[in-house]
DNA sequence: CGCCTCATTGAACTCCGTCAAACCGTGTGG
DNA sequence: CCACACGGTTTGACGGAGTTCAATGAGGCG
């Protein structure tokens, strides 16, 4: 079950992959099959890299989920969720070192590139540095979204919005996009939404009882997406 | 008066301009002086480019003070200011349409480099493409730690980070490290911290009661920036 | 079964937003 | 020059959304 699970996952993590690029364009250029040089399994809550730490790598996620931690006043925070298919370890461009850090959320697997190899990969296709430019302003934009939403939006609406773009996110990789799993605490979502475990478990009880969704446990059920959308201040 | 204020500005602009690697690789490739194209004016409150539209180029404040905005549910919300030597406009290389857009808060000068010169560049010469990746990555880092500290820190906390990183970058750009101007109103700092004008006021008076600080209209002075890290959940 | 962590529910409190009024600096026009 | 208007800022009083504290319920695993 897990492992037919994990399966699935595969198949579309190298189709959708947004790392993809990379390996195509380094299959002609190397014997090597892709970019990657090695593949890391994680069991739950290992620790794919620390804040701190020297970068020299940069991922994707093969199966599996992650968290991604920034820090935050001595504590670190979650800054965002990644599917199969994400990458991660892209804001350490920067300072040659790991501003957060990222640990896995379940049994995952993650496809290693080391930056040496990005950087000589872009130097030779340029159509490979665009991309990882692509990706970079794609994931900066939506930090900003992220923090736009943090600053404005209510409880409620944050919490909506959350569930619509977990549901956006899953079923562009060809899942139902209705219904999905929440692979991490609520503790992790309080933390990435700014707010505390009790409010998420308040508002999901209430969305359940205006009929909006369906909660059993981790599984979440979108029953009416228009009125998440439109998840009003105070619901 | 201003005038000599804009000409200060000019002198560190380019040498410590996020955009100079740019500016350096383009003076020996052709006849141009550097990578920059146009130069815009802009006047307080004018547009440089607004969410939705075509982007093509990236900008570099030469002179004075931008916001950059981010949409939020209908509205927008400001999610940096720029300073002489910041950059704008890399949340583009995404979708190759500005995701926000960019206001001037004062009377301002931009440098403008069409995304088709950084992208040749960029192609020519690796380290600049390096560069641009760097910068991406460490826009990343900084505004994933603004997402951080608006979803863990209180209003107080939020207003100090807020000045003691505003005298950090005043510094940094080789002025007093002690005392500056607040370019944009209340109301955009509220926005920018995710509080409201009153909350925004209300904590300057506070802190300058503690004499932490001095706020005279919009001049600051800090006293006491270790009391302002420090500064606990209710002060 | 017993223990532990995670999740849910309830009650009291509090920080901060909302509403409202006063204040101040600046520009404008009589 | 003064009066006035106007946008931005400050200050006060109040209420509510969300946190905090506390207790209970529900799975998961040795």
């Amino acid at each position: 079950m897990d492992a037919r699970a994990n399966a699935a996952d595969r198949l579309v993590a190298c189709a959708g992959c947004a790392m993809a690029p990379l390996c195509e364009a380094a299959q002609p250029m190397s014997g090597s099959l892709s970019a990657v040089e090695c593949r890391r399994r994680l069991e739950r809550g290992q620790v794919l890299f620390a804040a701190g730490s020297r970068q020299d790598s940069m991922f994707a996620v093969r199966a599996g989920f992650l968290k991604t931690l920034a820090p935050a006043g001595g504590s670190e925070h979650v800054v965002q969720f990644l599917m199969p298919g994400d990458v991660a370890g892209l804001e350490g461009f920067g300072p040659r070192m790991h501003a957060g850090s990222a640990v896995a959320l379940e049994k995952s697997e993650v496809c290693e590139i080391s930056l040496r190899r990005a950087q000589s990969l872009s130097d030779a296709f340029p159509h490979v540095a665009a991309h990882l430019r692509r990706l970079l302003g794609r994931q900066l934009a939506s930090t900003q979204a992220h923090a736009a939403a943090l600053a404005h939006l209510s409880a409620p609406q944050r919490l909506a919005a959350f569930l619509v773009d977990c549901a956006r996110r899953w079923s562009e990789r060809g899942f139902a996009s209705d219904h999905f799993r929440l692979p991490m605490e609520r503790r992790e979502i309080a933390d990435y939404l700014g707010l505390t475990i009790e409010t998420v478990s308040r508002l999901l009880t209430e969305f359940r009882a205006r009929g909006w969704i369906s909660v059993a446990g981790r599984e979440v059920r979108i029953h009416d997406a228009h009125a998440l959308r439109l998840c009003p201040r105070q619901p």
